[in-house]
DNA sequence: CTAACTTGCCTGTCTATACAAGTGAAATGG
DNA sequence: CCATTTCACTTGTATAGACAGGCAAGTTAG
């Protein structure tokens, strides 16, 4: 039997109530957060967990932490914040990003330049791949393509990600939650295709990110390349 | 009177010794780590500070854990790992990069295109900078240029940063310590001083960061600005 | 031999508590 | 009035223990 865990951690409910107030703006930017005891008496919750909630919001950049003070709310980012963990739709105020799917989620081979070594079990499987453009207030600023292990996904390949997010299809169909992964990085010159995708010339710098995500399904790993437009908005995250 | 806490968490010093072990080979790719109730009992900790530790192993990613089976080893990095919080040379092995510095510590002005808003004490303080070279197998791989507020820093434009990096020497001599920061990523092309700090052509796509960091000191933050040269080396992190 | 079940180990989450140490404002004393 | 001390509040670090839920190997029943 399987026993999906469909309740989420109460540290994590603490982290998307205060994520919402943040970006609504109820905490300005320059605040200082309810202190770690307030939280605890609102959330009746303990430090340790409250804690967490609050170390997550620091990993976003949305907060920093000063001992003796508090948890001080920061300037919203005004660049593209897809350096950390979160998916990228979440990591835009509601509206500003725009979503075109270029192909739809196809079953197919794995790509041969893979930037990472695949386990052999995945490559097997085969791959579903689906590519989207995202655009910020009418400009193009990035080309992704998505590789997905063809394993266990019934009827992936007829969902819709116009409107939804991958990372939420993922966890509410198929209970694949990202925890983790890692990027690489590199500037190169944009080829015809890219150029295309990006509106573009082609020559011109683009970012190119590789990224590994790992999930908390045992050895199930996903991939995405993205090339990114940074002539009006830079790439962001926290250190 | 100024208490300087000179005595390291304990967390931490299980880090050091855990990401020592993993980078001299001790425990190899693949490897899981000792349980977290062996390494509570090696080391004599409790649960919660043994996992502090190892969730900072997993921010560099150094290990990734999994339920059920412990923390994985992962490969080393074969690219530069300066997208996380580390120092520049904490995240290599040791003899892997050189560093030649162009220009020694010097006190001015704050550059006028400063990539981060700073706050005017800051900016009425005047400030440090220098900048350096690294280059990692022969070839020139990032140019840096580092940026100190000038409040607190008696006779640091007469050290030297050959060998030591410029964190520790905060951390050594004025306890300062980084907690934390920012960064701005994009593509751009060479233009003819870093081109030719870089040994590349004017025009060739290369990679800038922006970086703030922030410090156990209040509103004591720092800067830097990086060019890299990507051809042979992708810029790597964790997610 | 195979499939189902049991068991032990492992990490994930959470509680309850304690003390250390930084910050800033209020109270105090000259 | 000003400098110093005190104090309340904050986050940082650490302990001790509990229960859940994933994983794999060994055991047992068919």
């Amino acid at each position: 039997m399987e026993t999906t865990s469909l309740t989420i951690p109460r540290y994590r409910h603490v982290y998307n109530r205060l994520r919402e107030k943040i970006q609504d703006g109820v905490y300005q930017p320059g605040d200082v957060l309810p202190s770690e005891n307030v939280l605890c008496e609102r959330y009746e919750l303990t430090r340790p967990t409250i804690r967490q909630s609050l170390s997550e919001l620091v990993k976003d950049g949305l907060i920093i932490k000063q001992k003796g003070v508090g948890s001080i709310v920061q300037k919203p980012k005004t660049g593209i914040g897809i350096l950390n963990i979160r998916s990228t739709t979440s990591s835009f105020p509601k509206g500003t990003l725009s979503t075109r799917v270029i192909e739809s989620p196809t079953v197919g081979e794995w790509p041969s330049d893979m930037a990472f070594d695949i386990e052999d079990d995945l490559r097997e499987a085969g791959c579903v791949s689906l590519s989207r453009v995202r655009s910020l207030h009418d400009t193009a600023v990035f080309y992704e393509r998505t590789y997905l292990p063809n394993i266990n996904l019934p009827r992936f390949t007829q969902r819709k990600f116009e409107d939804k997010s991958l990372f939420k299809t993922l966890a509410k169909h198929y209970d694949i939650h990202v925890t983790g992964g890692k990027q690489k990085i590199r500037a190169m010159k944009a080829d015809a295709h890219t150029a295309q995708m990006l509106l573009l010339h082609v020559g011109d710098p683009i970012l190119q990110l590789e990224k590994e995500y790992t999930t908390n399904r045992n050895k199930y790993l996903f991939y995405a390349s993205l090339w990114c437009n940074t002539d009006n908005y830079y790439l962001e995250g926290a250190l």
